[in-house]
RNA sequence: GUUUUCGUGUGCUAGG
């Protein structure tokens, strides 16, 4: 059945929905979520959500159980069609299945949210987490930093990030780079290269994105001088240039 | 510390 399944994820990434969907008739086993997730998220990506919501009542009618995984990838694709009010139906329907909403559930609702400039809900389902008992992560607050940094919420955008620390929860590469980009736009770009450093000092690499963000903003600005002297810096860390 | 198979966050360019 892995087997299968690996197959059939295979065919899905590649966007062959209909050799997939051969393959699953065609399988000598039963199929299970692990079988129907793929398919029922590359029928969303591709904005067919009424086809990977047929294929959800499929495989319920076949006995087969949707997990956490199944109701994430409805929930994201959901947010995306219809806005998240929308998908919090779905969260409640899950809810009441007994399938319980893990982190991963909850950054797609978050970022969802942020997405619709509805940071202040994101924050309020954030802070939310730990008594759920889910561990945030840095995919749960990077899209939070990336709106307060769109509204110039600078304040507030450092008492998050200080608080992540608290938690443990270690900014990423791309949290950080989600800062400087934000910075960037707003036209503070030496804040941003002072951004830089600091996450070399987390043990981040400054890479592609973290040069290119910080490029336009020099360049936005006319400073290419300065976007020269720094491509030589990100060189020197390891980071070569497209 | 467990991914044998599935889900979430970042840039520029191009198009709109």
């Amino acid at each position: 059945l892995v087997t299968y399944n690996t197959m059939v994820n295979g065919y899905c990434r590649a966007g062959r929905i209909d050799d997939a969907r051969r393959l699953i008739d065609d399988m000598p086993f039963a199929p299970d979520t692990f079988t129907f997730n793929p398919l029922i998220r590359a029928l969303c990506v591709r904005g067919r959500v009424p086809d990977a919501l047929a294929v959800f009542d499929d495989m319920l009618q076949r006995g087969c159980s949707p997990s956490v995984v199944t109701y994430s990838i409805l929930l994201g694709a959901t947010c995306k069609a219809s806005g998240y009010r929308q998908a919090m139906v779905l969260l409640d329907e899950m809810r009441a299945k007994g399938c319980e909403p893990d982190i991963v559930t909850y950054n797609v609702l978050i970022n969802a949210m942020c997405n619709e400039g509805d940071v202040d809900e994101a924050l309020t389902v954030l802070r939310s987490l730990p008594s759920r008992g889910c561990k945030t992560d840095a995919v749960t607050y990077t899209p939070v930093l990336k709106s307060l940094c769109g509204s110039e919420r600078w304040k507030e955008a450092e008492e998050l990030l200080a608080e992540m620390a608290i938690n443990k929860c270690a900014p990423d590469e791309v949290t950080f780079n989600t800062i400087i980009t934000s910075l960037c736009r707003k036209g503070l770009v030496d804040r941003a290269v002072k951004v830089v450093d600091d996450m070399s000092e987390h043990g981040c690499i400054p890479g592609i994105v973290t040069y290119s963000s910080i490029l336009d903003g020099l360049s936005n600005e006319g400073r290419v001088d300065d976007a020269v002297e720094l491509l030589r810096r990100l060189r020197s860390y390891g980071c070569k240039p497209d």
